[in-house]
DNA sequence: AACAATAGTTGTATGAATACAACTATAAGC
DNA sequence: GCTTATAGTTGTATTCATACAACTATTGTT
């Protein structure tokens, strides 16, 4: 691992990307909203299980709330269908919570519509740097973020 | 200027970019609600003035939220001593607002003390990835955000 | 068996973000 | 000069997000 010291090359480039990205979300954000009628913070929960189910306690832990907001999340995401509870098998006290085949179909049309086009500085890289671009994102992306 | 296809290269690039950086933006944002005392969109406005003063109309444009709320927003700044507004010289009906030395040191201080460093992906990049990336995101910055 | 810890739920209180209507003052177009 | 558009302000209503207290059911510890 390595040492990671403050103000380093790594962190000042890691300011930048943040930077780059962030200027970008509000909008993302809405347009998300508008097209799912979701609130916001319910979409990523919804994201969160779209690869496994979790426990509540899980999802809480993912999402950086607390177990009472995640209950809350969980219900309203459970009575518009697209989420559903099952008791875990090894725990009474514990459920798992599972994407329905409506809940990925409603991920899947984020993706589709609301698909966060890349701007303008990103799309006129050259194909050499592009390449580099991917091998270096694949690559922090394996090492852990 | 490029055709920006969608599904493009660059656009899957920009997807992970995306992924990698909003994981870690609620712990930060917390963060920096906890060392000014002052909610989030505050600070946003606050790092927006940081660079040049800006009338209202604009710092509405630049954060995307609206006029009602900006003017709510710096009301809160000027209270604080953070920000100022002054007369436009050219046009009465506008006013310019500025950010004073304590905005100034306020701004440095989160920098100096929520500095977000970089996940450890980053910090174990090679010197020449690193190089690689300071050139691609400074060409990214230049061509356009 | 008794007790503490864990998993989840319910309800409440509060602060933030967002949007809109209605208004004043200045500027620009005709 | 009259009208329309722009810049900013005030106030209100609504929705979201967040945090906490209090509770039930299960599990683990001793």
């Amino acid at each position: 691992m390595a040492p990671a010291r403050r103000g380093s090359e790594a962190d000042e480039l890691w300011q930048m990307m943040v930077g780059l990205v962030w200027e970008t979300r509000g909008e993302w954000r809405r347009k998300v909203s508008e097209v799912t009628g979701l609130p916001f913070s319910r979409t990523r929960v919804l994201r969160r299980l779209f690869d496994a189910p979790m426990t509540l306690t899980q999802l809480a832990e993912a999402t950086g709330s607390d177990a009472p907001a995640t209950t809350v999340a969980v219900n309203d995401l459970e009575h518009r269908g697209l989420v559903e509870r099952y008791p875990h098998p090894d725990n009474k006290r514990a459920k798992l919570v599972s994407v329905t085949p409506a809940g990925r179909q409603m991920i899947e049309l984020v993706r589709r519509t609301v698909r966060d086009d890349a701007p303008p500085g990103v799309n006129d890289l050259s194909k050499t740097d592009l390449a580099h671009l991917r091998r270096i994102l694949e690559r922090i992306d394996r090492t852990g973020r």
